[in-house]
DNA sequence: GTCAGTGCAAAGATTTTGCACTTTG
DNA sequence: CAAAGTGCAAAATCTTTGCACTGAC
């Protein structure tokens, strides 16, 4: 795959090694609609034929994410953690209640209030964690 | 103490039957600065010298969230699942990513874009989950 | 008295860890 | 070659469940 390059990249600049396990897990986490969790990326693999244990799994998002490569997100009534790649685009998810369905929404509406709870509070703010939860139209077609 | 009638009401509004168990479980909740998990719930019901399972414990967040009278928390960074008294203020934290220190907010920024979000997407929104995480000053002075 | 609530023990799920072997730089 | 990465097995943590007993209404 010709943007595997690019996690090669990524890697390299978070002081990383390169492996094949590395940059699989990225490609995956990469294409993936909604965030997926530690047992998803170790299926996803294993469906790819590809053989890796699911504790190297756990290690490697760990890694990744200190390398700020991935985010690891608790999203509301989920009790594992989900990983999806660091966009340059932040997003927020909005999850259903009903189908457990996942839509991504793009616009952040935190930004200005995070520099405005800075000065209120003097932290040095990181980031943040936004899920909001809901019933899908489906979902909701099926209670009446 | 006194105001134990009023988790009485509570419950039986909710038509949970009344047991001194739920009573003391939702007295902790409402008096604690910060949400605590099931564990630590459970150790201070046994510092108190409340004898009660953890599994009952479990048992009776699990029905006191189903019905709202308490709050589920997924909290950043954080494995286990976090619970509160859902108090007529909504109420969001910021969290130390140093200290793990927890900062209530009571503001919240969300509300007018949970509307425009339910326009747009046609979800019955329900809620939102949101915490908000970087360093608090004494943390931020540890690293200099 | 009935049904919900509880304790206990056991299992399930997710995540972490120690150690020996392998691979990357 | 050294240090980092990996597999495997085992454990640690958090959470749920089945069943028998108890307590609330």
């Amino acid at each position: 795959m010709e943007r595997n390059s690019t996690y090669k990249d990524s890697l390299k600049q978070s002081s990383l090694k390169n492996t094949k396990h590395r940059c699989e897990i990225l490609n995956i986490l990469d294409h993936s609609e909604s965030p997926l969790s530690a047992g998803e990326v170790y299926k996803k693999l294993s469906d790819m034929n590809i053989k890796i244990n699911l504790s190297t799994v756990y290690r490697i998002l760990e890694v990744l994410t200190e390398k700020k490569l991935v985010n690891r997100l608790n999203i509301v009534g989920d009790k594992k953690a989900l990983y999806e790649t660091n966009k340059t685009t932040h997003r927020h998810y909005l999850v259903c209640t009903g189908c457990k369905m996942i839509l991504p929404i793009n616009y952040c509406p935190l930004s200005l209030y995070e520099a405005e709870l800075e000065k209120k509070t003097n932290f040095k703010i990181e980031g943040h964690n936004l899920d909001i939860y809901g019933l899908c139209p489906d979902c909701q077609n099926k209670i009446l």
